[in-house]
DNA sequence: TTACTTATTTGACTTATGTCAAAGGAGATC
DNA sequence: GATCTCCTTTGACATAAGTCAAATAAGTAA
């Protein structure tokens, strides 16, 4: 598929684009692909770009004590970036890919001044953000008051693709615990 | 203070406001005061307004069996609204002040269409989003992979107005455990 | 197939936190 | 000042979840 029609395909689920828009977006973006493990951004370290997942999967996380913990994860038609990077500022996560993926690519700081003067982007960036926003408000949720057993019934019913293409020890981290607590939680479930 | 020069001073620190933009703000916006107890945001019902408090402060809750469990606390120069509102949705929290409060309000539905009109205003609710999340991002890391005496401390450091101002119940909710629990763990730290 | 590595499960034990009930304290109202 | 209400503290106990170590299971490469 052109360039242009997955942009649109992309954004236009948000806000539909004219053609400047489209001509304005294309100009910052191209194509990469990612062998499992690449990581792309690294905690710590500024970044200009950021990802929209055509084909594969990634995820996000940070070091606390040494151990990983999970952010979140990406699959087809979502994207993978920092809104750190997008403020111009180090990432405080890691992002890797955990299969083998074809990507879509924008350069974050042409994006951030094309966001200033257009009004389409500017709308665009909005959604974007409305929606990463909705996306931590429902993980706050299920994560300030609920046990271990509900927060996994909670990906049972609503991310239940994660289960399919993540390990469990991702999956425990993301949730908020340990392994160990995730694998009895899931014995108990099956019985 | 006139009513240009608040909008001014609270916007003004997320983006220089141009004359038009201002006059546009102005024109969806008044005063409006609330007494300790109100609640102009209720669970699961559209509202057509935002506030900042230029005096006071609120806090936003929801129901999860029965009891109430604290998302945020706002105070002077802060915002108190809920994006689902701002979406045209029910609201999933109440907003209830916990102080007498003077108020800016905002006519949220006009706000959204300037919004998709002008330049600066959509800039303006971007960077107002761009706060929101990176206030949940910061908060998830809180209650991820922290246990209730670390929990605590960040507030020590990072929040100390909470402890001038909000009680034990609130906050114990707000930082995911009980009250009786937050009661143990301050005494802890008292010794 | 075999060997090697990585991921998951299980067991024994410790610790943090929740639950329920009761006692204290602080502030508001009469 | 006495009473009432709301909030916080304390105690006794139950439960969820973490830790550490070892055993399986699954996946990968030779």
């Amino acid at each position: 598929m052109e360039i242009n029609q997955l942009i649109e395909k992309y954004f236009g689920s948000y806000l539909p684009l004219n053609n400047d828009a489209l001509q304005t977006i294309s100009e910052i973006t191209d194509f990469i692909t990612f062998k499992k493990g690449e990581q792309p951004i690294q905690e710590g370290q500024r970044h200009n770009f950021t990802y929209v997942i055509l084909k594969g999967a990634a995820r996000s996380f940070y070091l606390k004590n040494g151990i990983e913990v999970t952010n979140w994860f990406t699959f087809e038609n979502e994207s993978a970036g920092t809104l750190q990077n997008y403020r111009g500022l180090p990432s405080r996560e890691t992002i890797e890919f955990i299969e083998d993926s074809d990507c879509l690519r924008f350069n974050i700081h042409k994006f951030r001044e094309r966001q200033y003067q257009d009004l389409t982007i500017s709308n665009l960036v909005g959604h974007l953000l409305e929606e990463h926003a909705i996306f931590c408000e429902n993980r706050l949720r299920l994560l300030q008051f609920n046990e271990g057993m509900e927060r996994y019934r909670y990906i049972l019913e609503f991310e239940p693709e994660i289960l399919q293409r993540v390990s469990l020890t991702y999956l425990a981290s993301y949730l908020g615990m340990t392994r160990e607590t995730l694998s009895r939680l899931r014995k108990k479930i099956a019985k």
